[in-house]
DNA sequence: TGTAATGTCTTGTCATGCAAGATAGCTTGC
DNA sequence: GCAAGCTATCTTGCATGACAAGACATTACA
């Protein structure tokens, strides 16, 4: 899939999975790749600093978890601003969705 | 509407424009707007690069028109190399957009 | 021993939308 | 005559962000 289709997108789609439940990196890759059927697809190198922007505006929180065996992981927590701006950012991603489809789909001959 | 949504569906949309017929680049700005019913807006100053991107790869082919009155025109023709790259691009674009939807309009617990 | 999976992180690169400006012809109004 | 505004094309430089590539650490399995 198309580097630049993604831009812009992947806040979102964080968002949506972190509105669900807590969860962290390494989860959400596999998450976003299953979830999609396998057409969306975001690197961890990409993740990350993904993350990080959210964190620093406020709409998520980590928590490190240790486990019993194995790597750290830092969980990741949808804050209340978090669920605001996944409300924001889904009624942007349908506007311009919409707007495409008004481009791509029209059989009618006006304009 | 977010800059960033926009990145790599200009070309898609401009192809599917020409297919129409051909047009002018300034033509395909008030279109664009006018198609989207406002949604999506497309600047000059990002069309003309893109048109000579598609020009480039030998997917649409411009013409000069001069006026009886008023500025030059410079219309393109989409080539059926062009037509081509519409199919691929329309058909990765609703990869894309129906990858989106199974992640923010799915509405059971799996995954 | 080495290979693969799990898990997080950083650096540098590349593509591209667009702001801002230039250029030029025509029209309208003062 | 001249300013303002619309039509129409074009260029330069900047900001953004996805990701390739790598580092690092632990566990498991051959």
């Amino acid at each position: 899939m198309s580097r630049e289709l993604k831009r812009g997108t992947i806040e979102l789609v964080l968002l949506t999975l972190l509105e669900e439940r807590e969860r962290y990196g390494y989860e959400i890759v596999a998450a976003i790749e299953a979830r999609s059927g396998g057409r969306l697809e975001v690197k961890d190198g990409t993740l990350y600093p993904v993350l990080y922007r959210l964190e620093e505006g406020g709409f998520v929180e980590p928590r490190w978890e240790t486990q019993e065996r194995g790597v750290p992981r830092k969980y990741y927590r949808i804050t209340d601003g978090g669920k605001r701006e996944s409300t924001r950012l889904r009624e942007e991603w349908r506007e311009f969705a919409a707007g495409m489809g008004a481009i791509l789909d029209r059989k009618d001959e006006s304009g």
